[in-house]
RNA sequence: GCGGCUUUAGCUCAGCUGGUAGAGCGCCGGAUUGUGGUUCCGGAUGUCACGGGUUCGAACCCCGUAAGCCGCCCCA
């Protein structure tokens, strides 16, 4: 048996619609902030992502779907989207538009990790980037339309998690002063750290040894070192989020790993998500144009939602599946009904109705099937119906029979459809 | 990439100290042929994840592989 490739997986109803459900509703979040959708290859130039996610993070040097193509060129799955959409943005001289340039994307990502709970090589991302402003109302505001997302598809407990990581002035200072510290102090904390004090001291911070943690909480912050302008823009975010009332907690621990962001940095993490607690992240990347070789600066800020662990959240915290409805199942009786039905049938999805027609089969079983697929009425047409010209409607709730025309037909069904919802 | 646990029907699982498989739900059919939900009766479905080995005999013991889950790493 030929099975989906480790790390993928196929979505099925009814899950499939609890999917469809978040991206409207992110789609409809979008839509009141001015947010507009770009749609961006899946394969990608390996240099994108080696330029601007860092040659050196986890996700470019061991995560990437990698291959050369025939004309010897190298391209990748693209791994996450930010990039992309920075690549759009340059190529299409989107700075020529008027305003911040306000862009959504959906759509699946892929890297090659150890697959788990919350976590594929095939995953799906929501997510928008406001490129063209360095102001801090900007990273307010993107932070707000997140968390209004979260609360359109019913999450409230979820809880932000806020940082500045500097700019390129001030964030090496830092580096230095935690290397410095770190050589007193390394030789006793877990050997990862060991390593990552070599390789990426920032990472240090991130570790989740308890024995560590004390050590680590005696490491330098790096908001102590960060230079005027990184620390007022700081203030300025936090304050304009202190305005909207949205609560914050402030990590100065929180490290992201991708080499790209500067300042501003967040993260919505969510329980019951087990080790890959994190919802969402995202955060500012002021030199991401000029790193991918934009002669224009276009300073932005952006996140990126697990779409995969939004659903699952979602799935949890609604257990009540609402069950997937049909508002008319037509039992057809013989072929002439059939044929009848099936005018009928088009009529009504015309006018908007989910209308199932029955194949040709006992009457007992069309109302088995009635039942089984949600149908709220099913509609018997024989050759009683056929001669008459009147039709049994019958409610599948309450088990009431009427007879009604075709023209009755519509007006029967929705009239008690709006008095039910 | 590393470690641990797991894998039996579509789903959730049982299967004793090795004797070649079961339940519930679901699915399909029937209970006088134009009426569903409840009930009753009946039925189908498994290479017991895959490949080796031990044994007279393996779902069960051993080895390997794969997949899933849980950690690590990393991240969404």
């Amino acid at each position: 048996m030929i099975r989906a490739v480790k790390g993928t997986r196929d979505i099925l109803p009814p899950s499939s619609a609890v999917w469809n459900g978040v991206e409207s509703a992110a789609r409809e979040v979008f839509r009141a902030y001015n947010y507009e959708e770009i749609r961006t290859p899946i394969l990608e130039e390996k240099a994108l992502f080696a330029r601007s996610v860092g040659q050196e993070t986890d996700i470019v040097s061991k995560e990437m779907y990698t291959f050369t193509d025939r004309d010897g060129s190298e391209l990748v799955l693209r791994p996450e989207a930010t990039a992309s959409v920075m690549r759009a943005y340059i190529e299409h001289r989107l700075d020529q538009r008027p305003g911040v340039q306000k862009l959504y994307y959906i759509g699946p990502m892929f890297r090659r990790e150890r697959p788990q709970k919350g976590r594929y090589r095939q995953f799906f991302q929501i997510g928008a980037e406001a490129i063209g402003s360095e102001s801090p109302a900007v990273d307010a505001e993107v932070i707000e339309m997140v968390i209004e997302i979260l609360r359109r598809v019913g999450i409230e407990d979820s809880q932000l998690l806020l940082n500045s990581v500097g700019c390129p002035k001030c964030r090496p200072g830092f580096v230095a002063a935690l290397r410095d510290q770190l050589k007193d102090v390394v030789q006793r904390m877990c050997a990862d750290c060991q390593r990552r004090s070599e390789t990426n001291p920032l990472r240090v911070l991130d570790c989740k040894v308890p024995e560590d943690q004390p050590i680590i909480d005696a490491l330098p912050s790096i908001l102590d070192y960060l230079c005027e302008e990184c620390r007022t823009h700081f203030d300025a975010v936090r304050s304009y989020l202190d305005d909207r009332g949205i609560a914050y907690e402030v990590r100065p621990r929180l490290v992201r790993g991708l080499d790209y962001y500067t300042r501003t940095t967040f993260e919505i993490t969510h329980g019951a998500l087990g080790a890959q607690n994190s919802l969402l992240g995202g955060g500012r990347y002021d030199g991401l144009a000029e790193a991918l070789g934009s002669r224009v600066p276009a300073p932005g800020i952006g996140f990126s939602i697990g779409e995969d662990r939004l659903v699952m959240t979602v799935e949890e915290s609604e257990p009540e599946k609402r069950r997937h409805e049909i508002d008319l199942y037509i039992a057809p009786l013989g072929d002439a009904a059939l044929r009848h039905a099936a005018l009928v049938a088009r009529n009504l999805r015309r006018q908007g109705l989910c209308v199932e027609l029955g194949a040709d089969v006992k009457l007992k079983r069309a109302m088995e099937l009635a039942n089984k697929l949600g149908a709220r009425y099913a509609l018997l047409i024989g050759d009683t119906e056929l001669a008459s010209g009147t039709y049994v409607l019958k409610d599948m709730a309450s088990g009431e029979q009427r007879s009604a025309t075709r023209n009755q037909l519509l007006d029967s069904i929705t009239r008690n459809s709006d008095k039910d919802r």
